[in-house]
DNA sequence: CAGGTTTCGTATCGATCACTATGGAAAATT
DNA sequence: AATTTTCCATAGTGATCGATACGAAACCTG
């Protein structure tokens, strides 16, 4: 997974630029992408304008690679809930429960970026909040997927519709975002992630 | 409830500010406080800037405005499914499958202008934020208040913590306004919601 | 060393942001 | 009708937005 672009020559960065990344997601995870400013940016990653442009050529690009970036260092919970040998009910604990922890770990934004990145848009920002949506989707798609599994080894009841339970499950990870973002603390979300799970058919 | 700053005389508008204050408020509704441009507000209410400011002050005035309408005219349905004569789990389910309709009506944007109004702010729109924060968390509260009623009558059992599950409703219709926004129908959401409802204690 | 390439720092660019100064027009008050 | 009051339309304000032009500086290759 190299994120280097190789430089073949000239005069080396003189800063590193997943470093830069970083502070740049945090900041789009912070405030979302239209309300993040190039000064603010600027001012956390520590770089010039140019500087920016050069190594992640505009902010849509940067916040795409942010977003990357996110999905890669901060959301394993979630693939692993979903890959683990252990039962669909376990997998769906692991995943509210992995989510309890992730949207309110201390020194980061609260919720998911995914989420907070562009709920809403201006027009001109369309892609980026459908690019979000899509994120959204898929994550729930992924959970359609485990629960049709556990279908099929009978651990759920045969009549029960994996895309209305995973759109519920999903609904409710969405929910947590926003109570995370509101100050719920983690044993909060904990707490409500065990609320949920009580809807889980027997 | 009246609405109109008496007008003591001269000129009088020639514009109808209610009729105004509904199209500011659906534009903020689907593109949330920040990205809606006064460029934006004046096409979509007809109006000159000078007839947006002299009649709403300034754009953070008008969408707290639109707030107050918002909750007025669009969200009826929560007051009235937490004060109806009604047990503590029909009130809930009111509660949620009015959620379900008024996310998803057509012609309207999706989701809860609550919740996508500002959940991500740049620092100079913060109190904005903040502002909307603190309607969610009254609606938490609300539901709070009406849990304890059904509690002390005997509807709920009394080890239930009822802030725990209001956070768990509140965060549930958190979750339906955000699958709202990504496209979920009115029945996708009735759906949810009876899946949430499932949570409920016997 | 020279030639080529890339990034560096400085100083902006035009476009858009929320907002308003100005002066005349229109209606209520006297 | 004269005066007052308010609103109207035009045309802009300074500030900030995302993004760049420019030339010097620092590296690699030959």
């Amino acid at each position: 997974m190299e994120n280097s672009d190789k430089q073949r020559g000239g005069r080396p960065r003189a800063f590193d630029p997943d470093r830069a990344l970083d502070a740049a997601m945090h900041l789009f995870w912070e405030h979302g992408y239209e309300a993040t400013s190039l000064a603010m940016l600027r001012e956390a990653m520590g770089l010039t304008p140019p500087q920016i442009y050069n190594a992640f050529t505009d902010k849509e690009t940067l916040f795409r690679k942010a977003l990357m970036r996110y999905h890669e260092t901060e959301i394993g919970f979630a693939l692993e809930a979903l890959s683990a040998p252990v039962s669909t009910g376990e997998a769906m604990r692991r995943l509210l429960l992995g989510a309890a922890e992730a949207y309110s770990r201390p020194g980061k934004p609260g919720g998911c970026l995914f989420v907070s990145g562009a709920l809403a848009a201006s027009p001109q920002a369309q892609a980026i909040a459908d690019e979000l949506r899509t994120y959204r989707k898929e994550s729930e798609a992924a959970i359609a997927a485990r629960l049709a599994k556990g279908k099929a080894k009978g651990d759920l009841p045969q009549n029960l519709s994996v895309e209305d339970f995973a759109r519920y499950i999903a609904g409710v990870m969405n929910g947590m975002s926003i109570q995370a973002r509101d100050g719920a603390s983690a044993e909060e979300l904990r707490v409500l992630a065990q609320t949920a799970l009580a809807a889980l058919p027997a």
